[in-house]
DNA sequence: CCTTCCATGTAACTTGTTACATGATTTG
DNA sequence: CAAATCATGTAACAAGTTACATGGAAGG
């Protein structure tokens, strides 16, 4: 589906960036949230697009000799990249989850260290849910619609409603084990 | 990781099947809400897990010709998989999301393709939702922490929140949508 | 000067999808 | 008897991760 390679697209259209620059908008940033690339997966990309005409560079130097690839999007680029947003797909399958999966076979775990496993995975999806709520402190209102930072208040908004939902869903399968356990034991 | 490794153990170790069956399960159940294989991958994975004797199987003749192979987990089987099952591991990494990277670039957008997709997106995960909710209506309690069902039923209530949590961030954002749209044409 | 970050790439491998290939059994 | 389902496999490709490999720039 080249989805990276639209990812790609769209930041370039915001401006231009090198491919480390790339690198860590999909990894330090709040769009990580929803799309990660290692460099390792971006430089051969961002030769592909390249020899799709999609995209071009600019060599620029940094001190004395260092070289980097400034990129920019293309009219051919734009082109490509609005055709590709503004697509209806439908609905993705569901995506992997590997803890859940696990908690579907938990009928084989004694109920001690499922209840510790259980409190491990929310003790992290508590402190993943601060760290977006902080970072969401950032916005005194939501930006405009047309605004480049409505993507990423959007973003971050979408990954807070997914974590609370993560939270709950742990919470309530926290308390029913709790309370089987209290009530076999008064037997 | 070797995930699709333990899943089809884990899958084993409840009773012994043939790869179509684990097909079934990885499709058409409950649990392909968190995890899903092809066939394609099945039927190798299978051949590996043999070869690592953690599985065997048995021919069984079905009418007059057709062979199938019944697999099911060794010793050895299921002491990898109960090691696997109680491994405290990290969270994973945030699972990708087109839709959500697409309105992470929905400022390229005008109002009335952004409102059409999300439209036709919120449409999507409340039929979703709609079909996981009938499924749920099969349990009149929730079944017992020890029981076979229990997986499934964690799954699908899982499955259940995290469909909530998508359609409230999604008619969240095309509230807001609508809002600024009616501002600014009253300019 | 030393550590952290900037910067770019390739190679080997794992995982997963799509397509190719075949044929039997069951159900209406 | 035709269609849906059961049943098992392989091949080619796409996507993604880990490791290998190198070296400059900036800040303390």
């Amino acid at each position: 589906m080249r989805t990276l390679k639209y990812a790609i697209l769209g930041l370039l259209n915001k401006k231009p960036m090198t491919g480390y620059d790339i690198g860590k908008e999909f990894n330090n940033k709040d769009l990580a949230e929803f799309w990660t690339a290692k460099h390792s997966q971006i430089y051969p990309e961002l030769k592909k697009l390249l020899d799709e005409e999609l995209i071009v560079y600019q060599i620029e130097i940094s001190g004395e000799i260092l070289e980097k690839k400034r990129y920019s999007i293309t009219e051919k680029g734009k082109e490509a990249f609005l055709n590709w947003l503004k697509k209806d797909e439908p609905m993705e399958p569901t995506p992997k989850d590997i803890f859940r999966l696990r908690m579907y076979f938990s009928n084989n775990l004694d109920g001690a260290t499922r209840l510790y496993l259980l409190d491990r995975q929310l003790i992290q999806h508590r402190d993943r849910l601060a760290h977006l709520n902080k970072n969401k402190e950032r916005y005194d209102d939501i930006p405009p619609l047309e605004s480049e930072e409505f993507g990423d208040y959007l973003v971050l908004s979408g990954a807070i409603s997914r974590e609370e939902a993560t939270i709950q869903w742990l919470e309530n399968f926290i308390a029913y084990c709790k309370n089987q356990d209290r009530n076999l034991s008064s037997l």
